[in-house]
DNA sequence: TACAACTCGATTGTGCACAACTTAATTGGG
DNA sequence: CCCAATTAAGTTGTGCACAATCGAGTTGTA
């Protein structure tokens, strides 16, 4: 047992992870013209809107150098509109466009076929979400 | 409920966890001189060198796009050495420069920190890794 | 009220991930 | 044996993630 060997580390697990499900997620998401992180923000504003920035920051984990080259490209797709707080000119207000709204019925259909492809039973995924929740609040905590 | 809501989503999860790692090595491993995906190239050629950048990219499922910069800007810092395979010209062989090799006994208490700072039991992580490794297999499969 | 501290967003620069493509080497079927 | 198919790296282009920095707007306080 070799604590530096790639199999035993839960680095590579999640790393792996992640990356299975963005390329899973890529395919559903071309048709739909969004790549997954832009999908990830339009969910938050199909939530709730107008949003500024630094909202969509907190709930997605993501700073304004992600944050505004993704709105900027979600914006000439026609998707969003983006416009300076009038109550306070430092944020800008980001909201769906009549298109983008319209984009959430083509996306329903998608969380139910990833879950699927997960092949877990429901079971199964709560324990696994409820332990990644875990993980990412310890490791959060200690970055601190 | 509903199923297009963030904190529904497993992805989100994944994804959140996956970069609460990165970020937590990225601390650990500048003083290394070493970004989280080179570690993890480092953590495979501790383990078996020489290998190809074929190999080297089947163990981290990742292709010569990444690869080859990647390999390109260890090579600059004097970690690894490159060199085609002269038994196949096509085949370029990696191996550890002695200053690469020597690098792995400050790595060495880094995956125990690492172990620390998730706050789960051995039980725990060892279900948690179970869990992922399933995931992403299902995942894969599913995008066959 | 003046101004220092802070907040928000955008920008710049570095590096990773991946698709699509190119080039060079190897292999295998006719 | 030859050439078409395959394989290995590398390159190019797009987009995400994040650190560092900047400028404009806001707030708290002396």
């Amino acid at each position: 047992m070799n604590a530096l060997h790639l199999d035993n580390q839960l680095c590579f697990a999640v790393h792996a992870a992640s990356r299975a499900f963005d390329a899973l997620y890529r395919r559903q998401l071309t048709e739909l013209g969004l790549t997954y992180p832009q999908y990830l923000v339009m969910l938050v504003l199909w939530e709730r809107e107008p949003l500024s920035v630094k909202e969509l920051g907190t709930a997605l984990r993501l700073d304004s150098g992600t944050l505004s080259p993704l709105l900027k490209r979600l914006e000439a797709a026609g998707l969003v509109d983006r416009e300076r707080d009038p109550a306070d000119e430092r944020s800008v207000l980001v909201r769906l466009t009549p298109e983008g709204a319209r984009l959430r019925e083509r996306a329903e259909p998608l969380p139910g076929r990833m879950l699927e492809s997960t092949g877990m039973s429901p079971g199964e995924l709560a324990d696994l979400h409820a332990a990644l929740g875990r993980l990412t609040r310890s490791l959060t905590e200690a970055a601190r």
